[in-house]
RNA sequence: GCCCCUGUGGUGUAAACGGCAACACAGCAGGCUUAUAACCUGCAAGCACCGGAUUAGUGCGCGAUCCGGGUUCGAAUCCCGGCGGGGGCACCA
């Protein structure tokens, strides 16, 4: 293993005898080479299977994964997230437990099915649901795969060959048993909400499926009458708080009618209309113009009036404000329909915008055309019709009470056909966009077409003050381009305050109670997680679970042919979920209702056998949402609920809300101890990562050009509970830190090609004190960095490790050593315990580093002389306690450092005279007093290694005098004598023994110690 | 419109509790040529004082904590108000 030292006769081979590094841990890490080989290696011997191995019957500690949804490649943000799981994953291994990690894919949903449905084209229309579905299978099974391929290539140790699918059959029927769960508590029900509706295609859309086009509709001016005793009623609220206004209300109403002014573009909303909608802070006015009074907004008074020509219409003056009030004093009141015999109620709504916003559906259109300058529009009061609009809709909701009369009238006029009682809402216009029969005069008309008729006919009855042309931008089907409607149509929702059945174990709370519950039982980092997530839940509506697709878990609920009876029952969907087991849910489309059923069932309203199957499919957001029963307690025999859920703040609305529901309706429990929150990535600025915008940095760039290493690094780096700012510049500054982490383990690792710590290692108490001190650092940094990683603090490992390397180890301790390691004969005792220490710390190193440096720990792993587990990360973190002595040994040397420093002052003062260069070219000259020369006093022997100078002078000194620092007063001078040319130390023994003319002492006795007598 | 998070040298990050703003990189000036595409050292403004002068030393205010106020003996930290960035809700693409 030596080179001979001596060669045959006369040369002395003096370098031969220098112990110089030597290692196979290059200096050069050649990241994108060398990691695929060791991901290799790692597949090679099945290092996650070997890590479960080794943790068999050890404490679990489960990170439940959040399925990426399997559509395109990976971003950097997914990258960030796969990256610190994998941190979290390694480093729980690391510290004893059984940490399992299956990761998983979301891949059923609108992306994907739109996606193929490009692909296919017009094909689409001609193929079965069970294609298309074998064909969005296909698309989410190739999508996964590449991005398997990817989070593998960043190091990430799992489960990848067997990851959970939210496509698989085990897991769509655990799906469908979990809705159960839901309908067994007696939370599900089927409700009506408002969605965009193609006449065309009779078909719901989704948001996505409409495009916005050029459009002209009538923009109508329409007269609500409000009658006398709703006048008084609001003459009376005014008086309380404003007399004036109360009394000219009163005296205008002396023969004036007064009407509530409306403004639309879509005039065939208007038989659907229950209300108008004011905005509750703003300020109305009651208008008189003559022979009528007219409520608008305060504001559009003028502009009302310009815009309705209503000068015109008085000849002898102009609009007359009689009373200004607040929207709020109006609510309540109940104006009358333009036409129809009914109330048309006053409501509220801070939806409500000046500037003309009308109708909800046109509000942006309304937005638009006042940017384009088409000018104002617009009331301020909102015509109100629930089954047409999104706030429509919620008005109604909000107003149910109030509209109770109203819906009982439509009820007995059979207008509210099929509608469930209680969710009612009045929406008279079928699936082909024609008026319902009750809708006297317009009956059956096409609601476009009907447009027109209305308009005429409310010019004919007096109704309409004005009405224009009106282009703006409306939403139309992106299939066949026609315009859409707004329509509500019946949907499946999930309750939030239906107080659970009791049946099985289950308690009475509802939804709403126990998310607000569990919610402050786990832990959330960062803290305020926990305020947003209650705030989530104080507010949440409904959740509408229905989705009109065909990529997905069907709702899997049956209607009986004969009498129309809905089966929602949980033993038939458990049945069902038992053929999907076997079949997939593709089998919902590919079979018959009496397959899916249990054998001789019937309806149990009528007796019926003949049954069809509902068409519409669970939001994707329940499928990931039952993601931790379906895999940790159903495929994978894991504890639930798990111990950490760690995404990104998306996922508050997202999974970590739809997994808190599916876990409180199968176990009235959250399926997670504690959520952790990442931030976004952001770019060097701070600001957002778009593609659009080009500061996007792709992940697998940064591989391709530095490798997976630097991306870990720069997690690590980062602080995750924050937005996360990543660039070029810092990816630079990242290859620059990672080069010295590097070349520190491998400077330890070069020293230790001689060392076999079985036979070489020397006990630490007969260590030197200063390498007892390097253990005793070594010890105090894996104390501070597990416990960082026990608080998933993992910019402090970085940071901990990183100064560790750099200052304690590479300026201070490595450079000390060298003297040492390369002089000292290969087995003395010095160079030995030297060694000692370094196998120690760098094996401390490699333990430390390998959650985060997943290769290169490996790497300085197997470059650790010595046997040792097959990968760094089959083993434990080293055990991190404080030894008797640990502290006052570091506080003595802590102090000594502190001279050391100084003494490098003065040293480099001379250097820059010239009087010296190198430090070994010194003496230096101590002057000291007090305990700062009892210190020096007491190390006074390895002064000269702690400085890397050739000789020391210690003197007590009087304090007070010139050159001081504190106590203590540095001279430095030339060293006498001459260069030894072995060692380089200056001395006066050098030429002494004419064996070694060029030798001094020290080098002498080691020679002849290591390699014998000349 | 409302709410939450955030802002420290050129860059990246530190600094329980309010207590000398630290580390590294880059930059500058050097050293070493035995970690060598490596490693090591030093350096960040001013005024006054001391002093023949240089090196060094002393005192003061000041400082890179986004800006402006406030609380405090003392603020990066706490409070209020702005500005910039990010996000959420509502709404919209």
């Amino acid at each position: 293993m030596f080179e001979r030292a001596m060669t045959t006769d006369t040369t002395f081979d003096l370098k031969a005898t220098v112990n110089l590094p030597r290692t196979g841990f290059a200096q050069k890490a050649n990241l994108t080479q060398r990691e695929p080989e060791r991901l290799a290696r790692w597949n090679h011997i099945d290092l996650y299977s070997e890590i479960r191995r080794a943790r068999a019957g050890r404490p679990l500690f489960v990170l439940h994964d959040g399925p990426p949804y399997a559509n395109s490649d990976i971003h950097i943000g997914t990258a960030m997230n796969k990256i610190l799981k994998d941190f979290i994953v390694k480093s729980h291994a690391m510290m004893g437990y059984d940490a399992p990690y299956v990761p998983g894919y979301d891949c059923h949903g609108l992306p994907i099915e739109n996606y193929v449905d490009k692909k296919l084209g017009a094909k689409k229309s001609q193929m079965s649901p069970v294609s298309i579905r074998r064909a969005c299978r296909e698309h989410a099974a190739q999508a996964l795969k590449r991005q398997t391929r990817d989070f593998q290539r960043l190091g990430v140790l799992g489960e990848w060959d067997d990851p959970y699918l939210t496509m698989s059959n085990a897991y769509e029927a655990e799906t469908a048993r979990l809705f159960g769960h839901f309908v067994e508590r007696g939370y599900v029900y089927k409700g009506a909400r408002p969605v965009y509706w193609c006449i065309h295609d009779q078909t719901a859309l989704a948001e996505a499926e409409v495009e916005y086009r050029e459009h002209t509709s009538p923009s109508i001016y329409v007269k609500f009458p409000l009658p006398e005793d709703q006048v008084r009623e609001l003459a009376r609220r005014l008086a309380e708080t404003d007399k004036e206004a109360s009394a000219a209300l009163l005296a205008d109403l002396g023969g004036k009618p007064f009407f509530v002014l409306i403004w639309t573009t879509t005039p065939w909303t208007l038989p659907a209309n229950l209300g108008i909608a004011v905005n509750p802070r703003f300020d109305y006015a009651a208008m008189d113009v003559g022979k009528e009074v007219y409520i608008v907004a305060n504001d559009l008074v003028e502009a009302v009036s310009e815009k309705c020509g209503l000068r015109m219409n008085t000849f002898y003056c102009e609009p007359r404000v009689v009373a200004r009030f607040r929207g709020s004093a109006l609510e309540g009141l109940q104006a009358r329909h333009a036409w129809i015999d009914r109330p048309s109620l006053l409501m509220t709504g801070e939806y409500v915008t000046l500037g003309g916003e009308s109708d909800a559906e046109t509000e942006l259109d309304v937005a638009d055309a006042q940017k384009k300058g088409t000018g104002k529009a617009g009331t301020g009061c909102v015509h109100t019709a629930p089954g047409h609009g999104h706030d429509d809709f919620l008005s109604g909701q909000k107003y149910r009470a109030q509209l109770a009369a109203v819906y009982d009238q439509l009820r007995e006029a059979g207008a509210l056909p099929g509608q469930m009682e209680g969710a009612e809402v009045y929406c008279p216009v079928d699936n082909a966009g024609r008026f319902s029969s009750e809708i006297e005069g317009f009956a059956g008309q096409q609601v476009f077409e009907a447009n027109k008729n209305i308009v005429d006919f409310l010019r004919d009855t007096g109704a309409l003050v004005f009405t224009e042309d009106y282009a703006h931008r409306y939403p139309h089907c992106w299939r066949c381009h026609q315009p859409v409607i707004f329509r509500v149509t019946p949907q499946w929702f999930i309750s939030m305050d239906t107080p659970s059945k009791e049946v099985r174990e289950y308690s009475s709370d509802s939804l709403r109670e126990g998310a607000l519950r569990e919610v402050e039982r786990v832990r959330w980092i960062p803290a305020w997680g926990r305020e947003r997530m209650s705030g989530m839940f104080k507010g949440r509506p409904d959740w509408c679970v229905s989705r009109q697709r065909v990529w997905g878990v069907p709702i899997t609920v049956f209607y009986c042919s004969d009498c129309g009876e809905t089966i929602l029952d949980a033993e038939v969907i458990e049945h069902v979920a038992g053929v999907f087991e076997r079949e997939t849910a593709d089998a919902w489309y590919a079979r018959e209702a009496e397959y899916l059923l249990p054998d001789g069932f019937a309806c149990p309203a009528c007796k019926g056998t003949n049954f069809t199957k509902e068409t519409d499919i669970l939001d994707v957001w329940f499928d990931s949402g039952s993601s931790s029963l379906a895999v940790l307690a159903r495929e994978r025999s894991l504890p639930w609920p798990a111990d950490i859920y760690i995404e990104g703040p998306d996922q508050y609305r997202g999974w970590f809300n739809s997994s808190l529901m599916v876990g409180l309706a199968a176990h009235d429990q959250a399926p997670y101890k504690m959520v952790i929150t990442h931030g976004w990535t952001v770019d060097g600025e701070g600001k957002a990562m778009h593609k659009s915008t080009g500061n996007a940095i792709s992940p697998n760039e940064v591989i391709k050009e530095s490798g997976a290493e630097i991306l870990r690094l720069w997690v690590a780096s980062s602080d995750y509970t924050e937005d996360v700012r990543l660039s070029n510049e810092i990816l630079k500054r990242l290859v620059d830190a990672y080069r010295k982490l590097r070349n520190t383990a491998r400077f330890a690792l070069g020293n230790l090609f001689d060392f076999d710590p079985e036979r070489d290692r020397v006990p630490e108490t007969e260590m030197w004190e200063i390498d007892r001190w390097a253990m005793a650092a070594s010890r105090e940094v894996s104390r501070k960095v597990v416990d960082a990683y026990k608080n998933f603090d993992y910019t402090s490992v970085y940071h901990a490790l990183y100064n560790y390397s750099t200052v304690t180890l590479s300026a201070i301790y490595f450079d000390i050593l060298k003297d040492r390691l390369y002089t000292f004969a290969p087995e003395s005792e010095g160079r030995r315990s030297a060694q000692t220490a370094l196998y120690e710390i760098v094996d401390c190193l490699a333990r430390l580093l390998a959650p985060i440096l997943a290769f290169t720990a490996d790497e300085i792993w197997e470059n650790i002389p010595g046997s040792r587990e097959a990968s760094v990360h089959l083993a434990e973190f080293p055990e991190a306690v404080e030894r008797e002595g640990d502290k006052e040994l570091l506080e003595a040397w802590r102090r000594l450092f502190e001279v050391r420093s100084t003494v490098q002052k003065t040293l480099e003062e001379k250097r820059n005279e010239k009087v010296i260069g190198a430090s070994l070219e010194a003496r230096v000259i101590l002057r000291a007093s007090g305990a700062t020369f009892e210190l020096l006093e007491k190390y006074e022997d390895l002064l000269l290694a702690i400085f890397i100078v050739s000789q020391v002078e210690l003197h007590w000194t009087e304090a007070q005098e010139r050159n001081l620092y504190g106590e203590l007063r540095v001279e430095v001078e030339h060293a006498s004598g001459t260069k030894c040319e072995r060692c380089w130390n200056w001395s006066e023994s050098v030429g002494e023994d004419a064996s070694y003319p060029t030798l001094d002492a020290r080098c002498i006795r080691q020679v002849k110690k290591g390699w014998g007598e000349r």
